[in-house]
DNA sequence: CACGTATATACCATTTAGAGTATATAAAAG
DNA sequence: CTTTTATATACTCTAAATGGTATATACGTG
C-alpha cells in the first residue's frame, strides 16, 4: 500500500483524518470519539504516518497526532487534471443533484443506468 | 466497493480516467494505449461506470466511454475540508505549483479571507 | 519496585479485489 | 449463414488488507 489513494480508501482512516482537521488528538481521544478498538486506531495511524498524512509528537505516554499537508497536495494535484472538466459541468451537476433530491429513493430496478451516489458534494 | 475513494485506489482505473480526460475512447483504444488485457479494461470500466465515473455510448460494436463529473466533485468536496489546512502550510509549495501550471489568475499577493478556489486549471 | 495507563505490535483468521483464462453476446462483413 | 471484430462476463486462484485478540513496550505514580 504505497499510494495516497489506497490510504484514503479506508473509511476509518478517512474518519481519523477528518477528526484531525480541527486539532491534534491523542490515540485515546480518537479511540473514544470514533469508538474504534485501540489497536485498530494505532494500526491505521501507523499507515497514515508511513504515508505522510500525519505526524506524532510525544506527550508523556501519549502520542499526539496531527495532520501533515504533503499527501493532500498530492491528491489535489491528481484531481487537478479533472477539475476543469467537472467544474465546467458543475452547474448542470447541481441542477441534476437537486432533481435527484426530489426523485431520490425510487429507482426502478428494471432500468440500470449508471447509478449516481446520492451524497451531497456540495458543502 | 461503493465509495469513490476505493474506486480510484486502483492504479489501472486511474490510468483509464486520465486517458479519458482528453477525449472519449473505445475499449480497444484504451486496451492498446495502456497495454492491458481486454477483460481487464472491461472489468475496470464496469466498476467505473457503476460508480458514475464514466458513461458509455454505443457505436456499432464499439462502446465509447467518456468521463462523468459527479464523483470528481465528490472527491473534491471531501478534499475541501483539508484544503485550507494544507494550502496554508504549503503556501510556498503552492505558489510553486501555481507557477508551473499558471494560466491566468493570481490577482494580488495580499491574502484575503482564504477564499476557496474550487478550480485551478492545469495542464 | 509494583501497578495502572497509553500506545504499539505480533499473530491469526476472514474477506475481497484483481489477474488470468475461457467463453458468451452482439454486430458487421463476406 | 459463417466468420471476424468488439466487448462483456463467468470462473478460479492468489495476494493482501483488515479486524480481533493477546501481548509487548514505555511512561508515570504511589
Amino acid at each position: 500500500m504505497e499510494s495516497v489513494f489506497e490510504i484514503i480508501a479506508e473509511p476509518n482512516r478517512r474518519a481519523i483524518l477528518s477528526l484531525l482537521v480541527s486539532s491534534h488528538q491523542s490515540v485515546g481521544e480518537i479511540e473514544r470519539q470514533l469508538r474504534m478498538p485501540q489497536p485498530t486506531v494505532s494500526k491505521h495511524l501507523r499507515v497514515l504516518r508511513d504515508a505522510g498524512f500525519v505526524e506524532s509528537t510525544v506527550d508523556a505516554q501519549r502520542r499526539l497526532y496531527r495532520l501533515k499537508p504533503g499527501p493532500f497536495a498530492e491528491l489535489d494535484s491528481w484531481l487537478a487534471q479533472f477539475r476543469r472538466f467537472w467544474s465546467a459541468h458543475v452547474d448542470a451537476l447541481e441542477r441534476h443533484l437537486d432533481r435527484m433530491d426530489r426523485l431520490e429513493k425510487d429507482q426502478s430496478p428494471t432500468k440500470k443506468k449508471t447509478k449516481q451516489k446520492t451524497s451531497r458534494p456540495k458543502q
